[in-house]
DNA sequence: AATGAATGAGAATTCATTCAT
DNA sequence: TATGAATGAATTCTCATTCAT
């Protein structure tokens, strides 16, 4: 959490901040990232940075939360036009738009999310975790609970599983996108076609025994 | 390449040297990782290991072509007991199977894999795929391609877009597991789960269109 | 160029740095010369001199161009004193004089110059060329190609040969000197006496031909 | 002095040695030469030249030795074919004929010796010079003393500088050739053009007072 | 006599963090 | 509150030389 210096600062002086730091961020790993840089190319003190932050970490947090915040936000928008009780693919394919939507108005948002997703040491991933799991896979396992529940997908399905899985998927594509293999329009609709095979794989479907037929949890 | 003094090595020292760095590219991504840390645990001098390698990335090359043929080896095994032309899924499922299995019997081995699949940087991506590509991609894509031919799975299936995503998948339940959040039987269970709902959503359909040609939504 | 915080620190300090590296940079080619040794002599922390400065290269620039500074100052007042309009050859006496009263009064600062004109790796010579070209090479060509004009040497002189001539024989000179052979008066005068031999040579001769055109022998 | 080991060795071997050593002094300065470099090319055990030599700097002056023998080899030939009593600049052109030959024959041995008179380190030059000064600057002395003896040149000319200012323009010449600024035949003509130069301007002049006006050795 | 593995000092450079002003 | 200089450990890599076999 920023010390309290960084909100006494002027609003001008913040967003710089921000967004060079946000522009590190989504270049580099954490660890890659550089500091040194951040306040190099923000034109303040090397020293000033630990006014406004505990730590890198700090810093690295804050920065990830706003990303994740403005996403969410258009998530949650997107899901609000979907009208009452939508389906849960019907919220994926409004999630996919939105995370899109937000990659091409803002990619370098987009760029620390997928980073985080590739982040490896768990002195990083722990943190950053223990401060949004609530925010982003609760919300998304739920999405997946009540589908289950109302019979829409199958119920040999996990949520954690199918969040994991398509959180996966849905960075792939947008990683794959944004080093150039893609146009931004072929990979969202790409991956609504990975959608309609989930849609069409995960059903409920009229065989006996309620699942695939070899794999699957069946206990 | 390792140069000729490695391998003229006491076997028991090679070994070492190659466990220790090992651990080192198991727990670290490539930058992360330090042979200044792998010569101390080895107990050897800071120049030696420029004895043994030309530089780090020779010995990333080494380590990370250990780990790549001995999961090919167990995955090529594993579809010799498949039977003649076995389909696209029943590879994909013995394929899990070999991996998850290399992964209980050497954990390190299989997250080195799962590290570069993480890794970003293109100074480090390049030369790995440089030299491993054809062993790992390529043959990847020859068989999605022979599955389109064969006509078991629909036509609008792009092998690359199959194979990054099966990997992508893959390497999620593996670093699940890894993580403990699941035992290594229900993450293979699982990810034979997703095979079968593939094998269900990607084959050619009955239906007008045959798929979503455009990847477009069809409600 | 040195980073501001260069310029910031205390004039002693700045002194110091200075002048240790300058006694390196004179006791030492580029390569021999040692950032460590510096920043040990002068007491200060490794990562230091790295606020001072880009990078070794950026602090041999800075150091040859403090030497190449003084020397051009010497040069261009003994010039001053020259009246209007002076011959070439009373330029390169005057050139010598104040260079040779430049190593005598800073040693230090002459052997800078004197080895770079030893330095043999192009990414040394390289970019100090490129920093310094206009002040030194180019000036001393325009001496010779305006002695050509005036007709006050022969037309089949080229400038960079005559410049490179001229650079080389005073620097050995001065070489020979700073090595204790030769005492500084006797080797001013001694490349006084080769400027003398060179003015009576390469004037325009009333003979045949003009001078060695093809600087083929004439006997 | 290589070790007698050097000399028990089959005769190709001692070549090979020989031969790579000289690559690697002609395209390097002493410090930048790496003997690791050497027996890696070489293909021999790194241990095994200090079985022929002391140390890197005795396999530099036996290198080097063999250049300067060579090079003394073809100017006394050259002289020989002079005659009787040949005039010092009669020597001179034949020297430098002699010289450019062997730069175009074997522009590695004669890059070595451009090399060592670029070398700046007393720690390498002492040694070299006190190997081989009677072989190389001695001679030269004494061709200048002779000519002043036979009033060939004026009484004010110093062999030693002589002799140095000579050496220097030749290597300046033939770098200024081995880097592509000029041919072969160009270089040595514009040699033979300043020894023309030299000649016209060394002469004993009719003028009194036996010298250059205002510099010269007048005591 | 030959081997070639081992050594360890030394090189340049980067980094997050601290602290006196 | 802001500054920015200072720190020193860490990184990869090179080198001439030694020494046990």
């Amino acid at each position: 959490m920023p010390k309290p210096t960084f909100f006494n600062l002027p609003e001008e002086k913040r967003q710089r901040i921000v967004e060079l730091a946000t522009d590190e961020f989504a270049a580099n790993l954490y660890h890659a990232a550089s500091l040194s840089r951040i306040v190099e190319r923000a034109g303040i003190a090397k020293g000033s940075i630990y006014q406004y932050f505990e730590d890198k970490m700090d810093l690295y947090i804050y920065i990830f939360g706003l990303a994740a915040e403005t996403k969410l936000a258009a998530i949650q928008q997107a899901m609000a036009a979907l009208g009452p009780s939508p389906g849960v693919f019907d919220i994926l394919r409004a999630a996919i738009r939105a995370g899109f939507e937000l990659a091409r108005s803002n990619p370098k948002l987009a760029a620390i999310g997928m980073n985080f997703l590739r982040e490896r040491d768990p002195a990083v991933r722990g943190p950053v975790l223990a401060a949004f799991m609530p925010m982003g896979e609760a919300m998304m396992d739920q999405w997946f609970r009540t589908a289950v529940e109302t019979g829409e997908i199958a119920p040999w399905v996990e949520p954690a599983v199918a969040r994991l899985s398509y959180t996966t998927l849905a960075n792939t594509a947008m990683e794959h996108m944004a080093e150039g293999h893609m146009t931004l329009d072929e990979a969202a609709r790409l991956l609504e076609g990975v959608v309609d095979v989930l849609e069409y794989g995960l059903r409920p479907r009229a065989e006996a025994g309620g699942g695939p037929e070899k794999g699957g949890r069946r206990q």
